[in-house]
DNA sequence: CGAGCCGTTCAGGTGCCGTTCAGGTGCCCG
DNA sequence: CGGGCACCTGAACGGCACCTGAACGGCTCG
């Protein structure tokens, strides 16, 4: 899952993005309102963490021009203590949910989990297909209730496929959701890491569409 | 565990502060209102004891506050004896737990492990995980019934993991639990730590997870 | 003041895993 | 039937996350 942070200032910033980053998501980091219009509006996110009250340009104002645009990525806005006159608007502009600053590292990777979640349309943190089960909270993988044990990249790969059952995801859109922005592209890593996935799970768990790209369990 | 102390009498303030350390907790003290709300919203504390009637602002307005910004941890209040309608307000703003002042440190320090154990979901007060038994009362570790001795340090990592059974703990979630605010970060210390735990618990007893962090027993 | 304990630092080592590469397989086209 | 393309696969590489042994230095206690 990428993930896209705008918080100006520094510590904050670089916090939030160590402790995405050890809960296994990919982050990109804007540090201006225009840096993060441009990336929202081209990077393919899976949600954004934002910070109202920007230099360049206002959160709130970049948010709506996002959802005029029609990108519909989950949105966390972080507001200053208790100005619920932000809250309302933030809400009214398109925000999916609200965090008071300062807030609890632990509740920002919660209420994230809970976004992605339902924006992909779960109602559960445990992401199941067939015999292959997914807790998106201790990131275990299980086969048939048997634990597996996959790299990071290997998990990161799997999630996003698991969130989009029996949807075909293509390379490039893997390539853009699993890692940060730049990166070479003609390489066949991600087939060597389906092919790595294939073998841990069972050569059927993962179909390949040809042309189109992979799709999480058989076509039947 | 980590734990916020919210009292504003020095003599009361420094005797709690002192006898938590001694128990093997991590102690962050606050002497009044302000302060001890920045505190809870900002830290990861596993647990918080809070003194009602504080300068500058009401002990249970903050926990209040908290408790709507969806903090969770533990709470034993301290109120003034035999005031019973603190107590029932006490609880209906959230608290889990209080006690009468005077009290004695014995008392609290029991009742502040059974909130622990409680907050994590454990019944018993000993911890078990494989062949590792933690009694949190005497802070006492046998594997396989043989005793292990530990120093301060060890202690708390290995009993902080032993409350999160199977999750994966990262090493900078680690650190935020086990010291208290403010530690330099680019150190090795919490390798060195888990080496020296696995030499004495056997190498299996803790797994690393590459790039996310460290989790009890072994996948299998 | 000296001894021992323990948390930390440092330097060097090890093994994992993301990546690359070379060659193979099977599908689709003519 | 043959060639080409998309994808698969086993092996190997190399960087970096993590490990480890040793030494340091602050602390407590006799």
């Amino acid at each position: 899952m990428r993930v896209l942070v705008v918080e100006d200032e520094p510590g904050i910033g670089r916090h939030l993005e160590e402790a995405l980053t050890d809960a296994g998501y990919v982050v990109d980091r804007a540090a201006d309102g225009e840096e993060a219009h441009f990336l929202g509006d081209t990077e393919p996110y899976d949600a954004v963490v934002l910070d109202l009250g920007l230099p360049k340009r206002d959160g709130l104002s970049i948010l709506r021009a996002w959802r005029a645009a029609g990108r519909n990525f989950p949105v966390l806005i972080l507001t200053a203590r208790g100005s619920w006159r932000e809250k309302v608007e933030g809400i009214d502009a398109g925000a999916d949910d609200y965090l008071a600053k300062p807030f609890a590292t632990e509740e920002l990777l919660a209420r994230l989990r809970a976004l992605l979640r339902r924006a992909s349309g779960h109602a559960s943190p445990i992401l199941r297909s067939g015999a292959i089960e997914l807790d998106t909270r201790t990131a275990r993988v299980t086969l048939n209730g048997a634990p597996v044990t996959l790299t990071a990249l290997e998990y990161r790969i799997l999630a996003y496929l698991m969130h989009r059952p029996g949807q075909i995801v293509s390379q490039s859109e893997l390539t853009e959701h699993v890692y940060a922005q730049d990166f070479d592209r003609d390489s066949n890593t991600i087939e060597v890491l389906i092919g790595r996935l294939r073998k841990k799970l069972g050569r059927e768990a993962i179909s390949t569409v040809r042309g189109l790209g992979y799709r999480l369990s058989a076509p039947a």
